[in-house]
DNA sequence: GCTTGACCTTGCCATCATTGGAACCTCCAT
DNA sequence: ATGGAGGTTCCAATGATGGCAAGGTCAAGC
């Protein structure tokens, strides 16, 4: 099966795939005589876990460790459930983040008349830090890199 | 001031003013004769504000707007007000993808034992897409990158 | 057999915000 | 004068993905 028809059947672009392939994620499949890829029905049933562990919000690293998981017969449950557990709790640190953002601009912006005048506490708040209640946390990286939709 | 002062003072890295200022989301500041950067507290006041608003999750480019609109003085809090409730809706539908995700792994880990045991649904239901309930959005793109922490 | 179009190959660039490092220059205190 | 702290520029990398370009390949139709 060629790549394109790998990628339809997987949900994983054939960009990605070769991607996947070539950070090793997932091992090099065999080629035709010509240098097409070739996929066997294995193949895109790895592909779709790790397109399945994307949606559920998993870093290719950490879907790495999950298609060890897999492949390891001998693991116990526990394993699993203690890698799905600790990425539960990230996501929620992350969306408490998120909604923690939003409350306090929902905050700010309560106290904006929301007219046609110039006076917006919004604006004034982020101009000094006064009573506001901006949390600043730490290092924040790459948060707005996050656009899940 | 130098930029290291006007960074302590900003909470924005020096790496980061200068970025900001290469990007022209902030004017480009006078240098003193040897070539280093001179902040006044206006600029300083200015890189607390961009730092205020990377707190509440605003990209560099909707900052570019807010600077712009905080600068303007005729314009209308209605003007500002939109820029932040838009920004706030965003907001919500991240957290909520990243609670649905968080939900359904939840869910899953349920039926799993988490004892030494192999047999994990978890895993399962990664590799076949049964009758599960992970729900697959579309392009979902960077949405690993969010390290809010 | 030749053309056409769809598909494959590799490789490089862009994104977004941020950090790190190298190589070099400047300031200040000893 | 020397050392160290801190400034300058430029380049690279991160993570996951899309896009484009130049070229090879395959299958269909003429």
């Amino acid at each position: 099966m060629n790549i394109g028809m790998a990628a339809r059947a997987s949900g994983v672009s054939a960009k990605m795939i070769r991607y996947y392939e070539s950070t090793g994620l997932i091992p090099k499949v065999g080629r035709t005589g010509s240098g097409y890829r070739d996929y066997s029905d294995k193949d895109v049933h790895k592909l779709r876990f790790v397109r399945r562990a994307r949606d559920l919000g998993f870093s290719v690293e950490q879907i790495g460790g999950l298609l060890r998981l897999w492949e390891d017969r001998s693991r116990a449950s526990a394993d699993v459930k203690q890698v799905a557990m600790s990425h539960v709790e990230t996501l929620r640190e992350r969306a408490q983040q998120l909604e923690e953002m939003a409350a306090t601009l929902i905050h700010l912006a309560d106290h904006c008349a929301g007219d046609d005048r110039p006076d917006c506490p919004i604006i004034e708040e982020l101009a000094a830090p006064g009573r506001g209640h901006v949390h600043h946390q730490g290092h924040h990286h790459g948060l707005n890199a996050s656009k899940p939709g």
